[in-house]
DNA sequence: GGGCTTGCTTGATACGCGTCAAAGCAAGAA
DNA sequence: TTCTTGCTTTGACGCGTATCAAGCAAGCCC
């Protein structure tokens, strides 16, 4: 990944998002593209299922949780999200948004007005190719959530979810086995198909092993190695 | 829908899977750059994960399947595939195929060249946008797999299954209520997150209550009611 | 035809996780 | 402070699905 780090006073964190290689000129054309950043307070919807798709969102700072709603109300959250990364690839499809997006805690997105960045992609041969990949690596994602909530059991998920967030927030410059968990018990649980009390039970038998310490949201990987090898037969195989 | 019904020589399906408005010139375009179909016999490999990825494609007759493995070898199939769907976007991120594509039967399927699709969407704006399009859809079906995974029990996953298929089939000009499957008990199991013997105890229950009637792979629907009914309150909800 | 393989059904049993309930704990409001 | 309120932890129990195992039907090869 070549991030350019060029200043832009959109998006401090395009590089994370958009790493193509641009000129100059194809930069200022981006930069002229992308919309003034909004900012959510926690709990805030970014956008909701069901209204109409105009941009995709990418994450400059805070999080973010993308779930969908079966008619009974029960949720399912399809992901969490947080700097660099992008929300609202499902909208594109029926020109509405298929999932709603809601803010963890107080955080900041930018805005990507669809139909000019597909037009800005046909000039931008390496801009659109990156959004074809963008969309590719969202479906190899929902690939990989299939196998956990099709095949593991509640300690290999929840193993599979620390790890993931860990190698993304050490990806981000953050510590890979201190960190703050940003969404409720519940939240988890819906994410790895459980319910909050079997992701309490479970973070508290990790404990117990040693592997980790829990204090609340505050969440210290030990012996992450431990963790890693519960997923390793699990996870998908490498070829 | 606007399918065009265009002879072309590469893929008689191709108004199913690219639905665009095209003009002559366009679809000639396009038809230069589809490749001359290929056969395979049913079992067969159409690629593997990890094997570098070129092209897309869209099935023209037969079935197929996707599926992910993990190091141990629990494999998680991830899709069903029938005519005029589009197979292989989840290797454009890597350039690898991240999944396992097999022919449930003997099978015909059209290669796309991605690196000249790519190029012709510069040229042809609604061709990309239709990839676009084709990519999105895609996250909106893995995201309601998800659901299905993470919240419904096995009744209501399989009754899911069975109408999903129904409507494809209908979609397709066949019987919504008389079909044949064309997988096995433990592919179903495997894509719903079941164990085969589930699969087949709760057919087994379905033909009790005279919703349907099995006889090996051939189903036919009795009262599709009763089992829109089980679904309704747990498919997505509609905005 | 006999004997094999493969896939499916069905039953008995086990166990993991969901459900229900109670209590602890932190943060904020009155 | 004291009373909320929301989130979390922990325990007891039950259900739903997995697991193990046996039997059956269909297809195939010799």
């Amino acid at each position: 990944m070549h991030a350019l780090k060029v200043s832009c006073s959109n998006c401090s964190l395009r590089e994370l998002c958009l790493p193509v290689g641009l000129n100059r000129d194809e930069m200022a054309q981006l930069d002229a593209v992308i919309r003034q950043s909004r900012r959510l307070k926690r709990g805030e919807y970014l956008f909701r299922s069901g209204e109409g798709f105009r941009s995709l969102y990418a994450v400059r700072t805070g999080y973010f949780k993308t779930c969908v709603s079966s008619q009974d109300g029960r949720e399912q959250v399809t992901g969490f999200h947080m700097s660099g990364e992008l929300m609202g690839l499902d909208g594109i499809s029926s020109n509405l948004h298929g999932c709603d997006a809601i803010a963890l805690e107080d955080s900041e997105v930018c805005e990507l007005p669809f139909n000019r960045m597909e037009t800005l992609g046909r000039d931008i041969p390496s801009l659109q190719h990156h959004f074809f990949r963008l969309m590719s690596r969202e479906i190899v994602r929902d690939q990989s959530v299939m196998l956990l909530l099709g095949n593991m059991k509640a300690e290999e998920r929840l193993a599979a979810f620390l790890l993931n967030l860990s190698q993304r927030l050490s990806a981000r410059g953050f510590a890979a086995n201190d960190f703050i968990l940003r969404m409720s018990r519940e939240e988890i649980g819906s994410f790895l198909g459980l319910k909050l009390e079997t992701v309490s039970r479970t973070l508290s038998k990790f404990q117990q092993q040693g592997w980790l310490v829990v204090d609340h949201k505050h969440i210290q990987l030990v012996k992450p190695e431990a963790l890693k090898e519960l997923v390793a037969g699990c996870s998908q195989a490498q070829h």
